[in-house]
DNA sequence: AGGTGAATACGACGGTGCGTAGTACAAACT
DNA sequence: AGTTTGTACTACGCACCGTCGTATTCACCT
C-alpha cells in the first residue's frame, strides 16, 4: 500500500467543477436542482477549450469520491456539491491541524492570524461569539440572523 | 502543463520524515542544528522496516521543495526543517481558506469551530487576544509568557 | 420500425508525485 | 589499499488527474 490520502485532495479541474456547481447552485437562489453534465461544460467552455466528455469525468470522478451527489432527469443526471463551499473549507482546514501533530496549538493559530486581514478577524470573532452563545443558552436560533446572505 | 498544485504538499513518508526532523530539534532544545540521513533513518527503523536511501530520496526532494534546509557537516548533511510545525500548519490553513473562494467566510469560521474542542477555542481565543494587543500596543512582548513550552 | 441525436458508460493514454530502493561513485578512516 | 560512510543519480510501480475517444443506451420523430 504505497500511500494514501485520507480525505480526497481536489485537482485543478476537479475544482474548477465544484466552483461550477456551487455558483449554479447559488445563482438558483439555492434552488439546489443541480447542474447537468451539459450546463457545467458550457459554463466552463466560455472560458476555455474542454471536451464534454472531460468534464463528464470529472463529475463522475467526484461523484466516487463523494463531493457530489447526482440524481436522475430524464436520461441526464443533475449533479450537486454535496457539501457547501464553507463546508468544505472547515473540513479541509480541520484536517490540516489535526494531520500535523501540533504541539503547541496556541501558536499554530497565532501564526494563521497574523495573515489574516482586520476583516478576517472580525469574522472570526463573530463565529467565536456565536459558538459560545450557542454553547451557553441551547440551541435556538442566535440574535443575529442565520449567516447573511452573502 | 497538465495541472500544478501551487504549494507543495506532503505525502505520507514525507509527513514522517518531517515530524522526527521537527522532535529532533525540539529534543535538542532549540539547537537547531538539524539531523543527519542517518540519524532520520535510525529513528524511523526503529518504528519499521525502510532502507535508507528511501530517506535520502525524501529527504531529498523536500529539500527541493524547500521545505527542509541544508548545511554540510564533514562529508555529510545535514537537514533542519525550513519551518516550524506551527508556522507549515498555519500557512496551509491560510492557503485553504484563501484558495476555497468562501462567499461566506464568517460561515466557514463557524463550521471550522464547529468541529473544535473547548481547549481549541481556548487556545483561538488567546491567540485571538494577543493578536489585538500587539496591534494595539505596539510589538513589545506580550503580557502572557511566549507560547508555553508545550 | 428504423434512424437520429442526446446522454451515459467505459476505458485509455500521458504526465506527475510519491514510496521504494539499487547502484555507482567520492571521501575518509584504519 | 581496502573498508566504511555518505551522497548522487537513476529507476520502477502505482495512484491520481487532465484529457478525450469509442461504444452503448434510450427516447423520440417521421
Amino acid at each position: 500500500m504505497p500511500h494514501s490520502t485520507n480525505a480526497p485532495r481536489l485537482g485543478d479541474l476537479e475544482r474548477v467543477v465544484m466552483e461550477r456547481l456551487w455558483d449554479a447552485a447559488t445563482a438558483a437562489g439555492g434552488n439546489a436542482s443541480g447542474s447537468t453534465v451539459r450546463e457545467v461544460h458550457e459554463s466552463i467552455e466560455q472560458d476555455r477549450d474542454i471536451a464534454y466528455t472531460t468534464v463528464m469525468t470529472v463529475l463522475d470522478r467526484l461523484a466516487k469520491k463523494q463531493l457530489v451527489t447526482r440524481e436522475r432527469d430524464g436520461r441526464a443526471w443533475r449533479y450537486l456539491p454535496a457539501d457547501s463551499r464553507e463546508v468544505m473549507t472547515a473540513r479541509t482546514m480541520r484536517r490540516t491541524l489535526d494531520d500535523m501533530e501540533v504541539t503547541d496549538r496556541r501558536a499554530a493559530l497565532l501564526h494563521f492570524l497574523d495573515g489574516a486581514s482586520t476583516d478576517e478577524i472580525a469574522d472570526l470573532k463573530a463565529a467565536l461569539a456565536e459558538v459560545e452563545a450557542r454553547a451557553a443558552g441551547g440551541s435556538a436560533a442566535p440574535g443575529s440572523a442565520p449567516p447573511p446572505g452573502r
